[in-house]
DNA sequence: TCTCTTTTGTATCGTTCAATACAGAAAGAC
DNA sequence: GTCTTTCTGTATTGAACGATACAAAAGAGA
């Protein structure tokens, strides 16, 4: 049953905590192999027989975030009521999520790998790929109100899930430049506002 | 007049916009200067004697970048015509230039650099700078409108600029993550049906 | 206690990074 | 032609990178 050598010394999930930080402040090429041995308080080996690689590292540091601070934005989508206040719900928790006290500004997923490098290619991917599900989810909650009647058939799910997904990942780049929680909260609002022309059926928007 | 000792024999200004492509694609960390050298068709002594150093090649990349890509987006509010037309044009012009055929994707201003490191501190903080100039500009225009009377004076111009500049640099990102044209103008167009809602003076965002 | 297995710390590995030393080449100045 | 100046290509610098070799250490099972 118990393993059989000399025990590990560190606490695995502790450290996978302290890395997932250094991820998520630094960004996955910005994290170096020292900067996240010494933020796990344990040598290079170590993190090595525990976790594989640098990659699998960040994999599992990913995984973590979005079991984390993940269900805090995206929690919304599970709890029952409208579309709309799934929406809004979501981007209030990802302003209120991007400008933690005491935690890295902004979104891991998407400040983890913008740039592609040779070393790089299948974080981004796997990134990019976390992104791109985060898009189908949204537009997946607002086809089924379609299907429930609660938005017109006329509306473009996708289109309005896309809008919806940048102005978050927007939200990213400003907590990265240091917005306030007011100002990411004032985005999420302003975001809602155009809620109603976007989902008014066939008609045209709402003019000036 | 002329100068004394060997002329240079590359052309300073085509290198300089190899440079910025490369920089563009992969950042400022994620572009080495084996990457630029090639690129740039030339070897490092040639490059640190015409550009002083990687930081200071950047800076005069980003400045380019803003010559060029910068005029195109941000044209629009040099331009007369109303503030809801220039915020449009702004962010059909992003669309389209972030999708642009051969070219990088994305912006550069947002993208090369948004994780801090020890290397890239000043490049960071002088990419965040560009980016909050270009949130006072947009705010800016919203005040002339408001001045102009063209909106009301209980609009919040920090708060639109802050929540349509979010979308474009939202846009970034899902340029990066292989988003078509039209899709991205699609996102352009779901900012644009916030404008009546959040340019309505003091009542309450329209309903759904 | 002895053996087996796994982890630990130290001390590297080869590679790549940004940045230069240096000598030869190419122009103007005289 | 010779001097001076600047640029060019080769070759290399020290530092940092991700990843390991190795032997001592620490537990479980016999």
């Amino acid at each position: 049953m118990s393993q059989k050598g000399r025990p590990r010394s560190f606490d695995r999930d502790a450290a996978l905590r302290q890395a997932m930080r250094v991820f998520w402040k630094k960004g996955y090429d910005g994290a170096s192999l020292s900067d996240l041995t010494v933020a796990m308080g344990i040598n290079s080996p170590s993190l090595y027989a525990a976790f594989g690689s640098k990659e699998a590292l960040f994999r599992e540091a990913v995984d973590l975030y979005g079991a984390t601070e993940g269900f805090e934005i995206w929690g919304a989508f599970e709890r029952p009521g409208s579309a709309r206040d799934a929406i809004a719900d979501f981007l209030r928790a990802s302003a209120r999520a991007f400008s933690e006290p005491g935690d890295p500004k902004g979104c891991l997923i998407v400040l983890g790998a913008l740039n592609v490098s040779e070393t790089n290619v299948e974080v981004f991917r796997d990134l990019s790929e976390r992104r791109m599900s985060s898009a189908r989810d949204l537009a997946g909650r607002l086809k089924q109100a379609v299907a429930a009647g609660e938005l017109p058939e006329t509306v473009d799910c996708d289109a309005i899930a896309a809008f919806f997904l940048a102005v978050q990942q927007g939200m990213s780049v400003q907590a990265r430049d240091g917005a306030s929680r007011e100002a990411l909260l004032a985005v999420a609002d302003g975001a809602m506002a155009a809620w109603g022309a976007l989902t008014a059926g066939s008609e045209r928007s709402v003019e000036a």
